[in-house]
DNA sequence: ATCCTTGGCTACCGTCGGGTAACCAACAAA
DNA sequence: TTTGTTGGTTACCCGACGGTAGCCAAGGAT
């Protein structure tokens, strides 16, 4: 049987569909060519929509961008981006992307070092407290080696082979 | 005595002025803004000049950009960018901001893949080879640990304490 | 069957930014 | 002094982009 709720959600959740597609959009286009590249019609059309549904459901260009920012804090990049180094392009581009605003804009910078944190803590509590080391220092090295070679990797891959990747992340998690 | 060569080499030295004075300022405003962030205007006046002075020096934008890479990449910044932090925020954002270009201009990326090649080699000559990591690999370790550990720290400094930074950089060159 | 809300579309505006061309002043060459 | 060149300014064009307003159709409410 069909109620009026039942409409009112399906009602709901098409609009929380594109509103996803939206997302989805501004993420795939965002990394690709940056956040200033990529204009809010790109977006929409990207999405099979147009630049009016963007408004319909965010504010404008800095709300699309925080929603995308929460979202994206939200899910996590698995520990060691570079290990499958093509899936991983894109989301470290966007991850720069979001490093770069949160730099120049107060606002969105406590998020991503939020973020940043968070991350840092649950991978703090798969390190044992060992070697004198605490393991919250521990974890900010790995992300630290992890990050700082992926960039390096994905520029100059021939140069900075997986195996010196694997020597540092091991270098670091000991 | 004043000869004619004279006065073309002073006519040299204005325009060799003029064409550092735009660089300078580029350099300062992409790295505030970004490079989409800061138009030539902008640029321009920051050096007392006009638009025009642009076009008169560079062919473009882009020009004027792989001008700056060009001088950007024969300085060095010295090893450990985050010893001294207030001084090294602004290199570092350009220098993510170069990073970032080149992950999506071809023609751009080769030229900041070799400057990083080039730095880690001068780098790995200050390496003995030993415990059997070769100098080149520790080379790279260290740049990609100062620069994680840059990039996390810049972003949040009360939780990526100096300590931390000194622990990673000792770890990493033993 | 009728009304009204909602979500998205279309057309438009103002501004900004890269790029161009005409112009002009300083200055070197004769 | 006159002439030509060079370095920079001014005014302008055009396309792109963020943002707004009015419209319209789908589809729930009554």
């Amino acid at each position: 049987m069909i109620t009026e709720e039942h409409h009112a959600i399906r009602r709901r959740e098409r609009r929380a569909q594109t509103r996803t597609a939206l997302l989805d959009a501004a993420e795939r286009l965002w990394a690709e060519r940056g956040i200033r590249g990529a204009s809010l019609e790109d977006i929409a059309n990207a999405a099979g929509l147009t630049k009016g549904a963007v408004y319909s459901n965010f504010t404008g260009k800095t709300d699309l961008l925080l929603a995308l920012l929460e979202r994206y804090t939200r899910a996590d990049l698995g520990l060691e981006m570079c290990a499958r180094e093509d899936e991983a392009r894109l989301p470290v581009l966007l991850l720069v992307e979001f490093w770069l605003y949160g730099m120049r804009d107060y606002s969105a910078g406590w998020r991503i070092a939020d973020w940043y944190a968070a991350r840092r803590d649950t991978l703090a509590q798969g390190f044992p407290e060992e070697n004198g080391m605490p393991s919250d220092q521990r974890a900010t090295l790995a992300m630290a080696m992890d990050f700082g070679l992926t960039l390096q990797r994905l520029l100059d891959p021939d140069r900075v082979g997986a195996d010196t990747y694997a020597a540092g992340m091991r270098l670091v998690l000991e």
